[in-house]
DNA sequence: AACATTAAGTTGTATATACAATTAGTCAAA
DNA sequence: TTTGACTAATTGTATATACAACTTAATGTT
C-alpha cells in the first residue's frame, strides 16, 4: 500500500467538467458522480480521508469538509473509527407534500422531459361527477401525460381538471410547464388528500412505462380543492423499481 | 468598539443547557435559540465572525463552521463582504402521522390479533450499523411479527430495535401490545422518516401474507429517532389488494 | 479459554494562519 | 459631478497541526 494510490481514486477528477470551483466542491461533485452512476455501490466503503489526501494532494480538512457535507446531505454515512460508506438512497419524493415531478427530477440532477398523450374536454360522466364531487353538467379536461427522467418513464399521469376553475388548461403546453405549476396559478389549492397503494399495472400501462409484466407500481391518487370546489383529481403511476416516496417528521 | 464585546453576545452561553457538546454545536444551538425566540429578528444583522471570536474566545474556523451550517439549514443568510443575517422564517411542511396498525384495524371495526414469528438479540452487523446510524458494538433486537385483521394477514413487520434505549423490548408480549406502543413509552420519538415503495414479495413473504405470487405489496421502511439516537427501524409489508395509505393536507 | 492491553487506523473537533473575493465607504483627481 | 483608486471590513477557502474518540485486530496475561 505504501506509495500506491487507492484504486477507487485513479483518474478521480478525470471526467469532471473543468469549471473553476473550490476544491471541496469539486470533491463533492466527483464523489456524487461516482455514487449516482453506481461506480461506487451502496454500502461500499469509500477511501479514507488520509487516502484521499495522499492521492489528490489536498488538505485533510478540505476532504473532511466535503465528506461531512455529503454526509449531511445523506449521500454518505460515516462512523468514527470505522470509515465512510455509500448510503442507500434511491430517487425519492416527499410524501404528503404536493409534488412537482419536474422539480424533483431536476433536484436530483436528472434530465426531465414529458410527452402529452391525450388532452380532451367534455362534460363529466356520472361516475366522475360522484368521484370528484362535481355536477354532471360541469365541463372537465382529461389529460394523460408521461413524464421522463433521463429518457426513462418515471410517472404516468392521468388527470381530470375542473374546467370552470381552470378554463385555459387545454391551451397549456405541459411539456414545458407541469400541470401542477399551472394549476397552482389558476386556482391555489387549500386542501388535498392522497391515497397510496401498490398495484399491478395493465398491459398498456406496462408498455407506456417500459416495464415488465408483473412489475409492481406505486399508485397515488390525489384530489385537491380550492375552497369547497375540487380543482383536480389525478392518478399517478410510478414504476416500483424506479421510485420511492419519502417523508420526514419531527415532533 | 475597541475592547467592548458585541451587545448581542453578552451572556451568550448563559441560558444554554450545560450538556457536553462540541463548541460549534453549542454555538449553533445558542444562535438557533436567539432566532427562534425572536431575540434576534429576521433580517437583523448578526455579529461578524471576528466579533464572535473576540467575545467568546474561540477560533474563527469554529465560528465559521457554525454559521456556515446554519446557513445551509436555512436559518441564516450570508453575503461575502457584507455580513451574516437572520433569514426569513421558513414554511413548515405537512407531516405524515406515525401509525399504529392495531388502532387502525380497530378504528374500522376489524378484529385485530398478532403472531410473533421471531425475537432475537445480538450485536449490530457492520451493514446494519451503517444503515441504522448505530455503532457495531451496540446490542439490537430483531423481531418479526405478523399482524392480522379479521384473521387475514394485513402487515408483516420486520423490526430492529436499539437495545440500549429499549432494554426490555425482548420481554414484551407483542400479541397484546404493539411494538409501536411500547417503544413510545420506552424512548419517545422526536424524529422519523418513511420510505414507501411498491415491491414484489418473495415466496416466503407471500405465504405468510397469504397472497398469490405476483401480488404487489406496499412496503414502508420507517426509522425513528429519539434525540440523535436511532430507536428502531422497521420494514412493513402490506398486501396491495388489502391496504391503502391515506393522507390529508390543508394550507 | 477468557480476559485485558496495546497498537494501528479512522473519523471528530479545534486552532492558527494565510490569502482570495466581495462590499461599502473614503478620498483625490479629472 | 463623476470617475477611479484605495482602504477597511467581511465572508470564503485552503492548509498544517494537534489531540480526542472510536473501532478493529493483534498481542499478552491469567
Amino acid at each position: 500500500m505504501a506509495n500506491s494510490i487507492h484504486p477507487l481514486l485513479v483518474n478521480f477528477f478525470a471526467d469532471l467538467p473543468d469549471t473553476p470551483a473550490p476544491i471541496y466542491a469539486r470533491l463533492k461533485q466527483a464523489i456524487t458522480q461516482k455514487v449516482t452512476t453506481g461506480e461506487w455501490q451502496a454500502n461500499q466503503r469509500v477511501p479514507s480521508e488520509a487516502e484521499i489526501v495522499k492521492a489528490l494532494n489536498v488538505s485533510r480538512m478540505t476532504v473532511n469538509r466535503a465528506l461531512r457535507e455529503l454526509t449531511a446531505e445523506g449521500l454518505l454515512t460515516r462512523q468514527q473509527g470505522l470509515g465512510t460508506f455509500v448510503a442507500q438512497k434511491k430517487a425519492h419524493s416527499a410524501l404528503f407534500e404536493v409534488h412537482n415531478i419536474a422539480e424533483e427530477v431536476a433536484s436530483r440532477g436528472g434530465q426531465y422531459h414529458a410527452k402529452q398523450l391525450q388532452l380532451t374536454k367534455s362534460k363529466a360522466s356520472v361516475e366522475e361527477a360522484i368521484n370528484l364531487g362535481m355536477r354532471t353538467n360541469q365541463e372537465i379536461f382529461r389529460s394523460v401525460i408521461l413524464h421522463f427522467e433521463d429518457n426513462q418513464p418515471i410517472q404516468l399521469e392521468e388527470r381530470v381538471v375542473n374546467a370552470t376553475l381552470a378554463p385555459e388548461y387545454g391551451e397549456q403546453d405541459f411539456t414545458q410547464e407541469t400541470p401542477y405549476v399551472y394549476l397552482m396559478k389558476a386556482a391555489p389549492m387549500t386542501e388535498g388528500e392522497h391515497l397510496v397503494e401498490a398495484v399491478l399495472p395493465n398491459a398498456r400501462e406496462c408498455e407506456l412505462l417500459d416495464i415488465n409484466d408483473h412489475e409492481p407500481c406505486l399508485q397515488i391518487k390525489r384530489r385537491t380543492w380550492s375552497g369547497d370546489q375540487i380543482v383536480t383529481a389525478a392518478r399517478l403511476l410510478h414504476p416500483g423499481n424506479r421510485f420511492q416516496l419519502f417523508g420526514h417528521f419531527s415532533s
